[in-house]
DNA sequence: TTTTATTTTAACCAGTTAGTCAAATTTAAA
DNA sequence: TTTAAATTTGACTAACTGGTTAAAATAAAA
């Protein structure tokens, strides 16, 4: 009597592939009921609409690409090391969904009312004891003074663009150096906490 | 005799703006000839396949979103003045086309082939001297090492980030820290600068 | 087994979309 | 002015798309 689960699991993987490929706009419903080997009435049964079934996986991919932005920073450890913590923690979650910047900034690009409200309701814990934290750093004369907003900006920057930027930079890199593009991402982690400490900690000599 | 151009304009303005608005698969033929004020058969006869407008407008976007990369690092100049009128330009193309990045980056990653081979070309004569000067600032003391990949990733990241992840952070910025983005966006030139002359510069105690 | 509820399907439908075409209108040339 | 070329339009079409529906198949309950 219990709904066959499966079913319902085949679909949410075919419609995740298919949507972060294509987009909204771009998905066919009946391309989503063929990778998930079922007939496409059985898509509504399931879920009402193309809208609800996206609905379902921009959500889960919201979640994914806001992860630790809460875990971390409300951990109780030195800062850098909150800092070596998100860039680890972030890369990995991309490079097991590199797909999902560009899907979740575009979709959310063309329709901004996505945006979840939960999402914003479990960031005012985080973001004043952070806040606060580095400007007692910056008072301490141990880091150069910049604004958490740019400071969290320019990690994120750095995180997302090689997964964001690929298709137009891989190539370059190939052709006039001969870089393959998985070695420069292999290296992200070290180099972008690298080049914030370089930029933020101030030597005491 | 020669064809209405202020027509061809109107189009392409209309084309530009519902093109990067909506992208290509949400776009609708229709709604380019409205906002263009004219019948939707005359798109045809101007460009004759949603493609093929496509194309056209697309080509043009990729051509802005690449600025700089060619003008700015050919020219002799020091190293820091190129980052500089780098970062200089291209906060200037980007607040004038704000959207650009999310479009061409969406519209690349689906369809990866779309790549102009032009712009590959033009720098073959600008990554290798670049690549050199770089070098040379390493072996003389005056630069921690970093790969130029990896400085241009993170040049370009925290360029684009701002406009790329708007929706989602500036309400959270808003809400929680009272701040508007666009003050933000105002200080980007001189924090990015900073930050990568702190990453980068070593003092010469 | 019989009955009832759930799951799955094939066929269908109404609305939309890119693209066409012949005719009308405007512009330029002879 | 007349003729020819270029521009613009309204009406149309064939293909596609999300969604529906009634019936069939399967599973569970009685």
């Amino acid at each position: 009597m219990v709904k066959d689960n499966s079913t319902e699991q085949k679909i949410l993987d075919a419609a995740r592939s298919v949507f972060i490929q294509k987009g909204l706009d771009g998905a066919r419903m009946q391309e989503i009921a063929n990778e998930a080997g079922i007939n496409k009435a059985l898509l509504h049964y399931y879920f009402r609409s193309k809208d609800k079934l996206f609905d379902r996986i921009f959500s889960e991919a919201f979640d994914t690409i806001s992860t630790g932005l809460g875990d971390v920073f409300s951990r109780d450890i030195p800062l850098m090391d909150k800092f070596k913590n998100f860039i680890d923690l972030y890369i990995d979650v991309l490079s097991k969904n590199p797909h999902l910047p560009v899907f979740v900034f575009g979709e959310l690009s063309r329709n901004p009312e996505r945006l979840q409200k939960g999402i914003e309701k479990n960031m005012n814990n985080i973001m004043g004891p952070f806040f606060i934290q580095m400007m007692q750093e910056v008072n301490l004369g141990r880091l150069r003074p910049i604004h958490p907003a740019h400071l969290m900006l320019n990690m994120i920057g750095m995180l997302v663009i090689p997964y964001v930027a690929r298709p137009m930079i891989a190539p370059i890199l190939k052709q006039h150096l001969n870089i393959d593009f998985q070695d420069i991402l292999d290296e992200r982690k070290e180099v972008i906490y690298k080049f914030i400490s370089d930029a933020l900690i101030i030597d005491e000599k």
